[in-house]
DNA sequence: GCCTCCTCGTATATGTCGTATACGCGAATG
DNA sequence: CATTCGCGTATACGACATATACGAGGAGGC
């Protein structure tokens, strides 16, 4: 098969002045800055200096490796204790909002992590400490995968909403708030036409909200409250 | 701006042999059959018979508006009430089986969705439901907004998260279990070499757990559970 | 019945992208 | 000093979206 990077052979350990290390940060440097969209072999290659996009096939070995390795980068920025603490919920919540934290820092991670296997290692060991904090509060394997699949549900979701309407709002009126008015009676005018929409039309004249930051907080406690009281449910019924 | 095709002129009215409608369910078919990879604008004019990609350009403007025209024409497939019945929690619910079921025969949505914005009729009808429920259990409409992007987050990234587990399943293994064995064992030594991870290794050896169906209905429950009780206080801090 | 115009679909071309293949340069090795 | 081999490049190909210009064929006016 080896469909992801891990399984590939690794890059030639002769250095001469490129390495997978250089090419992952000029690339993450490069989405940071453009998004998944304005990732480009090519982009990232003359990031780096005067090269070709070829150049970096040879460590590479294909685009989608080179994504898998962003995404491992990423994840390796994602604080993961070497055991789970007294307290599940606490560690879930911290790692949840770490996650969220960085995909902050690197919107295009939400918009690639569905794109590829979550195979990496650093990935791979952030879910076994997910794994390992729901075990320990009694729960089978199976059911934390479901509980892990759960949470990181919302997170990449929750992030990747932020990400896009910070990038249309980029892309749109930008600094001016006259344009993104005009934006937004635009909308608001489709809206009208499609017939009678009155919560709709309500929220679009005044579009307010809890941050997004409580929105997030918001949907992570809803789970975790649900997670609590299965586990409390299931734990009672294996005693 | 203009930047959807909601906001684009209609297509000419004089009828020779296409016209969005056609246009449409054909994109649709290839999508159904081929994925959103797989969505190309020689292949929907090859399907409509002999017609050359720039035929469709005089209806749609560019692939953009095209699947804009055809998350519309799948969000029409949801059924929508005139109006919220007695059980906001059932109507909920219901709308969001109703989703998942459609996604499920239309495995493209959850990757498109993302890429534009909301803004057909259908879509916003939809969404304008679902407002309108919770506005009915005496909720303010940015509360409103703020659920119901909790529960549309749930629906699509479950839903995205069957495809691509199916579509995995399709691209490797098909039939034949020996194959799809193999393909676990690759990860499993791929786990094994990162360390410890028992967890992790200990699933990978017996992947069980709940159908997908259950799943949804787990990520739902939560969701709905948390909402009805700050839908609780707030209507009693209210009243 | 003929001319004109307008609509529809086509033909052609351009630019971007990922990437396979073959090659030349220069350094490390014997 | 000669050889081998790794590294980056040059070139080329096939998808793909799409701008532009054009030709055929029917509709409407005379």
């Amino acid at each position: 098969m080896s469909i992801t990077i891990w399984n590939q052979p690794p890059p030639p350990p002769r250095q001469r002045a490129l390495g997978r290390p250089e090419i992952v940060a000029a690339a993450i440097a490069v989405a940071d800055e453009s998004g998944a969209a304005g990732l480009t072999m090519k982009g990232v290659a003359a990031r780096l200096g005067a090269y070709t996009p070829m150049a970096l096939y040879r460590y590479v070995h294909s685009k989608d490796g080179l994504v898998d390795l962003m995404l491992d980068a990423a994840a390796a920025q994602v604080p993961v204790p070497a055991r789970p603490g007294p307290d599940w919920r606490a560690d879930l919540e911290r790692i949840a909002n770490d996650t969220h934290a960085m995909i902050g820092r690197h919107g295009w991670y939400a918009e690639l992590v569905h794109t590829r296997p979550p195979a990496g290692p650093h990935q791979m060991r952030r879910l076994e400490f997910m794994l390992a904090v729901l075990v320990g509060q009694g729960a089978g394997v199976a059911d934390a995968m479901t509980w892990t699949a759960l949470i990181d549900r919302h997170v990449f979701g929750a992030s990747r909403q932020e990400a896009e309407e910070s990038h249309a709002e980029q892309r749109a009126g930008l600094t001016d708030p006259r344009q993104q008015h005009a934006a937004f009676a635009e909308i608001r005018d489709l809206v009208v036409g499609y017939g009678d929409l009155p919560h709709l039309t309500e929220w679009l004249a005044a579009p307010t909200g809890p941050d997004p930051q409580a929105q997030f907080a918001l949907g992570l406690r809803y789970l975790l409250d649900g997670i609590a009281a299965d586990l409390r449910y299931r734990v009672r019924s294996t005693a």
